[in-house]
DNA sequence: AATAACCAGTTTGCGATATAGACTTTATTT
DNA sequence: AAATAAAGTCTATATCGCAAACTGGTTATT
């Protein structure tokens, strides 16, 4: 496929910047807790919890609460196997279509990128 | 900064997967057609102009109208050096965090994803 | 005791977005 | 002449990303 196609083509899921962050701090550690990831990614609470969401429904990530003092939650996040697997891929996705685009050098032919496979 | 923080951060103009497709077909030749361009994407038509709309506004995109017969259009579109620029960024910021992130090894600790600066 | 401030995270409303089918006007084919 | 195709834009729709408002609690202050 031509990577262009490959490249609209890109899981929206993963693909959002957002969530691109999430997966990718995730899957650097074994278990993130809430406030840590926002601190991490910058995002805000609304967002951040919006996007999660996303994922746990996407089945990219599990969302655990306990309640460490009475009523206080603490949530912790683990990114899935599925989750690990889809972040990974979309990295080597686009490593691949880079790497592909940068074969064809800075010169080219009107209207005919050249392919480099 | 994190590159947590710079994923999250990342401009959407050129990140939206339609776009980066089209940006990154148009910085490997000179000039392209709409249906050329169509073709290498695999958007359909109401897509691709809302997108060049977009790009062309955001001043990433020049695009050329003429007419070869009376009133039927014929499209082509130049990415500009502002926009060359945008992209071939957004592929190296990419590139940058994505070896980062490698450095850290899949390996990693409870809530301590390394940084590897 | 009453009140205020803070906490961790969710919910909500809003403006923006991506998408493909409908549309326009002309050319081509039957 | 009628039907179909072309090149691209316009439009309606569903979804999205976002942060402020909210919730149900705890802690701090008066």
């Amino acid at each position: 496929m031509l990577p262009y196609k490959e490249l609209a083509r890109l899981d929206k899921l993963v693909h959002e910047p957002a969530r691109l962050a999430v997966l990718t701090a995730l899957s650097a550690c074994t278990l993130a807790e809430f406030l840590f990831l926002q601190e991490l990614t910058g995002l805000t609470k609304g967002n951040l919890s919006s996007h999660l969401a996303k994922l746990e429904k996407g089945g990219l990530v599990a969302i655990d609460k306990h309640f460490l003092r009475k009523k206080i939650p603490q949530t912790t996040i683990r990114i899935t196997s599925e989750g690990r697997a889809a972040v990974e891929n979309h990295w080597k996705q686009l490593d691949s279509i880079y790497a592909t685009i940068q074969q064809q050098g800075a010169h080219s032919d009107k209207q005919s990128p050249r392919n480099g496979s």
